[in-house]
DNA sequence: ACCCAGGATGGTG
DNA sequence: CACCATCATGGG
């Protein structure tokens, strides 16, 4: 167990921020799953308690949560006459770009196409249970590897309810796995390769290839356009977003945005 | 019954 | 290039 002070972390902001879909609140706590790791979580204003050991929180955790990121920096930077970005960054200054696994990124992304979030956690919650193993003592399922959902028949995922992204799940879980898409020399990639890698696959289209980028790759300077972000640019930005003002982290940005047009 | 949800694909003009 | 029907499913 170890606790820290963190002024701009807010797990519960983080849970609901719709980059991550396993993240629970429970009473009085949250519990995080993320790959083949679980771990429970409570904070109380600015102190976090990570309910794990001193080496699990160094080696896997810290860097998940991005703790080694000056976000107070990033909102510092916000132009001081842009009132939306200002309230929107206000509203979450909480909010961390999660480091996540790049291969689970990729599946849930596609799972969240045209879908809604508690329903895209559910698909995968039943996905984890179905194809992953058990993470013991904990009650929870990893997130199933390649080689395992690639045993999945259309027929198997379709009663998990993931409808027409069923056959999208499919081969990009097999060219995945059998190597024709290689996932370690993504994770070498700068961002434009990486991008241009995403759209190769079946069911991968720009706006989820961002997110991947984003939430699996940390490439903060992805800017995932979805509905929400399509109407915040078309109600606040009529003359365009600055971009340019915020270059290399403007995906960062994009999550205040995000989560305060979710929220509003 | 109608509309929307962190969109992508395949086809057409 | 731009547009557009279609793709399953559940929740409002």
């Amino acid at each position: 167990m170890i606790t820290i002070r963190e002024k701009n972390f807010n797990i519960r902001e983080i849970a609901i921020s719709g980059q991550c879909f396993r993240m629970k609140q429970m009473d009085g706590y949250f519990e995080v799953v993320a790959k083949d790791k679980c771990i429970k979580i409570s904070q109380k204003g600015q102190e976090i308690t990570f309910h794990c050991t001193k080496k699990d929180f160094e080696n896997f955790w810290k860097h998940y949560f991005d703790l080694e990121t000056n976000y107070g920096k990033i909102i510092r930077s916000i132009d001081p006459k842009d009132d939306y970005l200002k309230a929107a960054a206000s509203s979450c200054k909480g909010i961390r770009i999660l480091n996540q696994d790049p291969w689970e990124m990729i599946i849930t992304f596609i799972i969240s196409q045209q879908n809604n979030i508690p329903r895209i956690k559910k698909i995968v919650e039943a996905l984890c249970e179905k194809y992953g193993e058990e993470i013991q003592g904990r009650n929870q399922y990893a997130f199933p590897t390649s080689q395992a959902l690639a045993t999945a028949t259309e027929k198997d995922l379709l009663a998990l309810g993931l409808g027409y992204r069923a056959k999208y799940i499919l081969k990009t879980a097999r060219d995945i796995a059998c190597g024709d898409f290689d996932l370690l020399s993504l994770c070498e990639d700068d961002y434009e390769t990486a991008r241009k890698k995403l759209l190769t696959l079946y069911g991968v289209g720009p706006k989820v290839a961002d997110c991947i980028c984003l939430f699996g790759l940390h490439h903060v300077e992805a800017f995932p356009i979805d509905t929400h972000i399509k109407q915040v640019f078309a109600k606040h930005y009529p003359k365009g977003f600055p971009f340019e003002r915020y270059e290399g982290y403007a995906g960062i940005l994009q999550q205040y945005m995000f989560y305060y047009d979710l929220n509003k």
